[in-house]
DNA sequence: CCCACCCTTCCAGAATACTGGAACTATTGA
DNA sequence: TCAATAGTTCCAGTATTCTGGAAGGGTGGG
């Protein structure tokens, strides 16, 4: 990830609109939502809703396909992973003993037993 | 960290005269860098990196702390380890399997029991 | 084909953010 | 106290983004 698409994955959290955009894409997973559903669940204009998801997806936040008439959403969390990496590297780059320590990853602990930690 | 704080840091990565700021900072670790310094190295008119400073002290994202007539300026790394955590809460709440693995905390590889907690 | 539907792009107005010169506050040194 | 320095706030002009109605492009059912 270069330092412009960076900055467009940051304006793309940067809203309110867009961050809860985001958060409900996450929260739907892998089933997405289509624009419709979007736009009823947060109650927000088509035009508008389209707008930020054209940034989103411009940015590499969100995927879309089509399914015949509907356009479904997803997060696309890979792309907040290479985020955080990025920012990660920034950091680490210079000042390797100051960086982020690995904090508590367990907070997830998706399928590796041996990251768990107390709770 | 609540949704509020997440969007002010959003906004604070969101530019390119904020991210180098941030960079930069990062760069600098504990020493920081004074205001007129910032200014010097990025070629920025005292007032316009005033304002950014200010929302990116807002924002948490920097600390700042005088030093006589002088304003030292350090990046913040627990703000943005607060904001990683944010965003894998957002993730894992929801969907615990399909979260963030723990990709690769080796490219940083800290080791210093200081940076565990934060401050 | 034709229409209903889903969503997007177009566009203009509103709102917000950015920029930087001038003035101001705070600190230091003489 | 006075002058110089560091940095901020004030303020205005400029630039950018956001918003949402109207219109347009695809898609599927009849």
């Amino acid at each position: 990830m270069d330092k412009a698409e960076a900055i467009r994955v940051f304006e793309s959290l940067a809203s309110a609109v867009r961050l809860d955009v985001y958060r409900l894409l996450v929260r739907q997973g892998e089933e997405g939502m289509v624009a419709g559903a979007i736009a009823a669940a947060l109650d927000i204009p088509a035009t508008t809703l389209s707008f930020h998801l054209k940034a989103m997806s411009h940015a590499g936040m969100v995927t879309v396909a089509q399914e015949g008439r509907f356009l479904r959403y997803r997060a696309n969390l890979a792309q907040m992973r290479d985020m955080v990496a990025f920012l990660t590297e920034e950091c680490c780059g210079g000042q390797p003993g100051k960086c982020l320590a690995p904090p508590e990853p367990a907070a997830c602990t998706p399928e590796t037993p041996a990251t768990r930690r107390k709770g």
